[in-house]
DNA sequence: TATGAATGAGCGTTCATTCAT
DNA sequence: AATGAATGAACGCTCATTCAT
């Protein structure tokens, strides 16, 4: 998919997406360290093990790094999310696995969730969607699960809020970290937020 | 207090202020609309209505525009936050009244929280921490209207998420706007987060 | 003469010098520190008592400022020497007194004269002859008194280049001070310099 | 040497010495015309015959530009010298044939020397130090052809201060050049700086 | 396919100078 | 006579991008 939005002039497949990861890899970094203004391609390159003319044989622009990264990102919460979440399962508890399973993502993830909240911004609008899309399916993910775990009727915008909520709250605890962690572990602040949520839903739950 | 951090050669201080507004209202345009790293020092002079001499009497270096304009986004939210919370009342209503205050007031600023959000990172350290430090304020407001309008025990760590929830909720209808904006109205977004919260502190409340 | 070189828009003559006197002892410091290009405008007004709108009344452009620094300069080690100097005396004392006044003068004004030496080629073509032309009357004056002092018959050019390296060892001692003065004091500089140059002209003379 | 102390992002160490040379070059030119500061870097780039650009690919700072002019003029110098003197020659000759040689060099090089006289003060602490031990080095070559070649008891000071006006007379041929040459040419200067020198040393020699 | 030297538009910033008050 | 706010040309320097090898 990236390899649609992002043409390279190597014909080799193979050696793209060889050469991308090792991009990533070494981009990811540097953006988490200095943001990705302030990250040179000269540094990219370096990081990345190969030259900066080589860099520019498999992007276009700097901002393809960027799309690259972020694109990377929510590859890989997509994928250990939907290791996560089986969607047949209708327990309360198939959502409270979803949401441990989703905070302990983004706490492992801070860092890069982090680079994607601030610097999303500097791809090109149409970048933007792709990366918005990615994380609309995640939402309606989230959506899917909240809707067949509570018994009763929902309307549809509360379990949209809901899924939105959690969605940002396991963000938050990776923008946040400043104030949050020195209150909570990762573990306390899933506790905690797990049960105001249900404590909303009516339902009781043995934690854990 | 802004005047503490960022230096101005000139001296008649009610000019400074007058020309650093000028300068935070064309400033915040031009970040909202290319963000801080692609506005350029010359763009920021002539939106302010001077020359490019002229902006830099006021401060010292690009950065200081930047925090000047954190800077009156947060005094603005804490002035209109003090104004609609009363600290006396303690009725589940002053929460209410005061969650319905700051998400309208978050719908209003819309556009300079998302810069916040996405260019703080610019700042140098200690301007970081000046600005979180205004942020840590804020969700103190929000934890002693809780603590006061909730009747019954609750654990510290429990207002303090709540009060975090609140907040990175109202921040949240302006970021993720492209996504909620769908969905609700302001008016709609604010019941429906109210209704969840009430539900979770198993209070009845006729909204509105 | 330098009101000649240097116009002014104030009239009274007087308030004129006490002016250029002010910014004349607050430029040398400056010069001195920094060196003419790295000291502003701002600087040199700040370090004579007034605004940089009064410096502007007192000279053109900032070049005005080195010329009167310059001028100020020589005027006074030609005033010195002229004190030390008497033209009727023809002993060999009158020119070794004539050196030792001379090399205390650079001693005392070391400073001074090494900014001239590293500054006056910022000045224009005109001014720069302005002083050349004093340095040439400096060295007439050695070579008068070399003449007088000296019995025997002596080819001009001679004389001509004893005026030269004297005037030059004088102003060796400041600039070269890294070097020599690690090695001598200026009295034992001075003796050995006169006893090397008496040796030449075979002369016995007891020092001082 | 020098590539110790500039570093340059060009790996190919035989074109970053090409590069430099045209530099050093170019940039000597526009010293000598109008000084280090009145020459800009996009000057010194277009008279070295590359774009602005690729001349800070073999700089950091417009400073390198002077030391490595600095550093080329010293070593010119000091080879110069080298080949001149030789160090197991005990006769007279040996040092009026240095003095000779030195002076005519001092000649040759009259627009270089003028240059690092009136610019070194714009160079970092640490380069002012490097320079100066060149010269440190240069005069203490000239001590060691005087104490070769003078017969008889010296004091060491003597020696040095000898050595010391020897380096500086030859200097201000150069930078006394307005003055100095109406009166004499390299020659006769020479000749007369070697007699007046030989006499206060009571030698006799046939010029030339 | 890989390299890295070359480019130059464009940036942030400074500061001599002016001029209305 | 004195002030200091305003100006903008010009500076040093960076870095994304290209292209000959």
């Amino acid at each position: 998919m990236p390899e649609k939005q992002v043409p390279s002039t190597i014909k080799d497949e193979a050696l793209v997406s060889k050469r991308r990861n090792q991009m990533i890899k070494g981009a990811v970094t540097l953006f988490i360290e200095k943001g990705f203004h302030k990250t040179t391609t000269r540094e990219i390159a370096k990081a990345s093990g190969f030259s900066i003319g080589t860099l520019y044989e498999y992007i276009r622009k700097k901002e393809d790094v960027l799309f690259l990264v972020c694109d990377s990102i929510y590859q890989r919460v997509k994928e250990r999310m939907e290791d996560a979440i089986d969607p047949h399962q209708t327990s309360v508890q198939s959502l409270t696995h979803a949401i441990r399973s989703y905070f302990q993502l983004m706490d492992d993830m801070q860092d890069e969730v982090l680079v994607m909240y601030q610097e999303v911004k500097s791809l090109s609008r149409d970048a933007q969607d792709y990366v918005l899309q990615k994380e609309r399916d995640m939402v309606a993910m989230l959506e899917q699960v909240i809707v067949n775990s509570l018994p009763g009727e929902h309307p549809e915008e509360e379990i949209k809020l809901i899924a939105n909520n959690i969605f940002v709250q396991g963000q938050m605890w990776g923008f946040r970290r400043w104030i949050l962690q020195r209150t909570f572990t990762i573990e306390s602040y899933t506790d905690t937020q797990i049960q105001l949520l249900l404590k909303g839903l009516d339902k009781e739950e043995t934690l854990q």
